[in-house]
DNA sequence: ACAAGAATGTACTGGTCGGTTAAATCGCCG
DNA sequence: CGGCGATTTAACCGACCAGTACATTCTTGT
């Protein structure tokens, strides 16, 4: 009877799987077309099911999108949590998060382009899944925690906000990855080589670093 | 003949007029849209004229959207002209570029959104217009000579790369625009109320400011 | 083993939307 | 003023594509 391995399933029939199938494909066609541009034919082809299965297990194209992205956003944050800054010095910790920033965005390329979609859409589906919210959330903490420290410790100014900061690591690393096309369609493909990310991920780093730091040189303002 | 006023023509039929009534309308509807996004019938309605002069005047879709690209970063581009650096002191002058940009940047979303579309795309359609390519090339010549004085006179350091620099400078003014959307939706859209955008904005100068600075306090990375 | 429901395949449809057809109107030149 | 090319209008078409109807197969509880 229940003979064999009944451990979950082995065949046929895998709901769980499918839908986690669906999701890749529609993460790569969205990321690739856009929302309207995508097509959910084209998603089903990708998949090792029909088109029927997207609507049985999504609804409709929307529901399925806003699915994606929050998939997208999940796998993003997750790939972040194996970095521990609390061992290192507020200011070792601070460096290491912004290169690995850098580093992460561009090796998900998919997400920056969801992000993209979504901000072309005004964020209208972010807005609707609190999920999303909490990722970040965390997120923010982790800085804030490492301003309070490096406030403490006098190696960081202490009016830094957690927000902006982060605003501004945000800013470089999606940047990078987000406007590579059009960049580099005015300046030359020579400035996305491994060499040249490479020198722009130390001077990324270095920008965030002095723009934290308690000691500067004079201030450069007017006034 | 010729009586009244030949000036340009007065009434009817101003292919010139009616041309740029329909870029300014393809150009709101794409940044809003996105290129598969757009509808073409709501351009046409958005228009003095109808829809059969988009495709008398531009052909098909695409060429409209290749046109609206164009006109957007020229209008933008040709903004930045007024800007005249050369009789302020190297730093003077790379602090106005760094603010000016933050505010033009802001002020001009529909352009930011163009180009986000266009990233989307690839820059498809941006790599066969040398037009745009030759608008953004003196950009970077401008951002060069004021390199070359800020070396020269030792306020900037020598090593300096005009288009890392402009890279930085865009990153910051350009993502605070982009993606607004997404992040106001996560952390809260006081972020963005004027008095935050000042803020912000003397924190960018402040950042670009320092990662050019020939006087710096100890480098931060190891090694 | 069998009913009941969950999961899946096939074939289709109705609306939407980029693009077109054919004819009218305008302005200019002789 | 008459004809010719540039411009404009209105109605239309055909492809594409999100979503569905319906039949079928699998899984599980009893």
């Amino acid at each position: 009877m229940s003979g064999q391995a009944r451990t979950r399933r082995g065949w046929t029939q895998n709901p769980e799987a499918v839908r986690e199938d669906i999701l890749s494909a529609a993460i790569s066609e969205f990321a690739a077309h856009g929302l309207s541009g995508a097509r959910v034919d084209r998603i089903a082809a990708r998949t090792e099911t029909s088109k029927r299965m997207i609507y049985y297990y999504f609804g409709d194209k929307l529901g399925l999108y806003s699915a994606a992205l929050e998939t997208a956003y999940a796998e993003v944050r997750h790939g972040e949590e194996t970095l521990d800054l609390d061992r290192l010095s507020p200011m070792a910790a601070l460096e290491r998060l912004v290169a690995f920033t850098f580093d992460h965005h561009r090796s998900n390329p998919d997400f920056i382009r969801m992000v993209m979609i979504e901000n072309i859409h005004n964020a209208a589906h972010l807005s609707n899944s609190e999920v999303i919210r909490d990722l970040n959330t965390t997120a923010i903490d982790r800085i804030a925690e490492l301003c309070r420290r490096g406030a403490e410790d006098g190696t960081m100014r202490p009016d830094v906000d957690p927000v902006a900061l982060h605003w501004q690591i945000s800013a470089l690393s999606f940047f990078n990855v987000s406007n590579e096309p059009t960049f580099s369609a005015l300046f030359g493909e020579a400035f996305f080589s491994d060499d040249m990310q490479i020198a722009r991920r130390r001077m990324v780093v270095e920008a965030v670093m002095l723009s934290v730091g308690a000691l500067r040189p004079a201030a450069p303002g007017p006034s």
